[in-house]
DNA sequence: CCCTCATCTTACTCCGGCGTAGGTTCCCCC
DNA sequence: GGGGGAACCTACGCCGGAGTAAGATGAGGG
């Protein structure tokens, strides 16, 4: 059960792509499992069935590595949002694919999102840049869909759009850490309902005289 | 400008009790701006205008240094969540004041709050533990509140919750990072509003029929 | 005045972990 | 079938940074 995904016979060699595709497998589950400062570069390797010098004839560093697995999952998490947006013309119904885009990051793929959202490398500037740049660029959809509908000025579209993303990220986070206690379609939903009731009508309850 | 705060004259001794609390000051503006792992001792005991082993005499190692600084803002965080929502009794009053208080919590105390939002050694068990325990406590005092004057259901509740308070953290630091975008009370009323509007009424509109 | 103890310093040791030098095996193609 | 290149290995260099001896210095009480 300690199996390691990939560490097949020890000794069977590869041409280069397929190696190099394992050695990113390998490499996610143990930056996920211990993040970034603590896993080694030996494990990845060993995880792999393979030896160190290896690992540095397919990436420069562990940085790099890193970066690799980073940039393709913020992807991942770009298009499945975009995805999501362009699915339906229905508002409430974007809302709802919207927040089940996020609960499906988040729950898919070897809990990959835990490199894009619990980094525990963004104080280097290349690592924080993509990250703020993910999270701006799925704020940006949602931006983009709110201001299309509503005579919300862009700034406020844009304020409300990273609340409502932090919504997302978090109540998902949330929700994955505490299987079980509540299933899948039903977390997203309620918290897609908390936040369609935030949004939809917003200048018509505005003109009608909502306290300011 | 890059005069350390406090690294007076190198040779000045302090009494015990005073040397520790500007050893945590110092700390604090290592560990914010580098982050755990690429903040030296070397250089906390440089600002402190001391040397290593002093700071060895007051913390048995760096891990407790940053428990300590990390325990001390959480705790803040917490009482002021708490103060904010006895402040009043209007439901929607408690809403912008809990939203202040995150925004104010940010905004103070030499970014202290990057410590318990932003650790960079979550992966480890005892500081992943202290800030889930931190957002839970914040979470729970918002759910009490929710679940006091709804119907909502304990866990469906709690969900919420957890959602707002990732609502409130995430706009927060945005509204940090981009400071001069927005003025500080109009980024609170916006992002209030937006989860004022998503909770007030929950039950009515749901006996209304409002769509499961 | 000088003894004592707490405060502080210089100058190390030690270790984990990234990255590499240099040599070996196996496959493929001529 | 043998040369050549790609894939791979063992074993090491080295550096940054946590933590530690062992000694210096100054302030207050007897």
């Amino acid at each position: 059960m300690t199996a390691p995904s990939d560490a097949r016979a020890r000794g069977t060699r590869l041409p280069r792509v397929r190696r190099r595709r394992q050695l990113l497998a390998a490499a996610q589950e143990v930056f996920v499992a211990r993040g970034y400062h603590a896993a080694a570069m030996d494990e990845i390797a060993d995880r792999a069935g393979v030896s160190k010098p290896v690992l540095y004839q397919h990436f420069p560093g562990k940085l790099e590595l890193y970066l690799a697995l980073l940039e393709e999952h913020s992807e991942v998490l770009v298009e499945k949002q975009r995805e999501a947006l362009e699915s339906t013309d229905d508002n409430r119904q974007r809302v709802i694919a919207s927040f089940r885009a996020y609960f499906d990051f988040v729950a898919g793929d070897g809990e990959a999102f835990r490199l894009v959202f619990e980094s525990d490398l963004r104080n280097l500037p290349a690592v924080r840049e993509k990250s703020e740049e993910t999270f701006q660029r799925c704020a940006e959809l949602i931006g983009a869909v709110i201001r299309q509908d509503t005579s919300i000025s862009d700034e406020e579209a844009h304020l409300l759009s990273i609340g409502l993303v932090g919504m997302a990220e978090t109540s998902a986070r949330y929700w994955l850490n505490n299987h079980g206690s509540v299933p899948k379609d039903a977390a997203e939903q309620l918290v897609a309902r908390l936040a369609w009731r935030g949004i939809s009508g917003w200048d018509l309850h505005r003109a009608a005289g909502e306290q300011d």
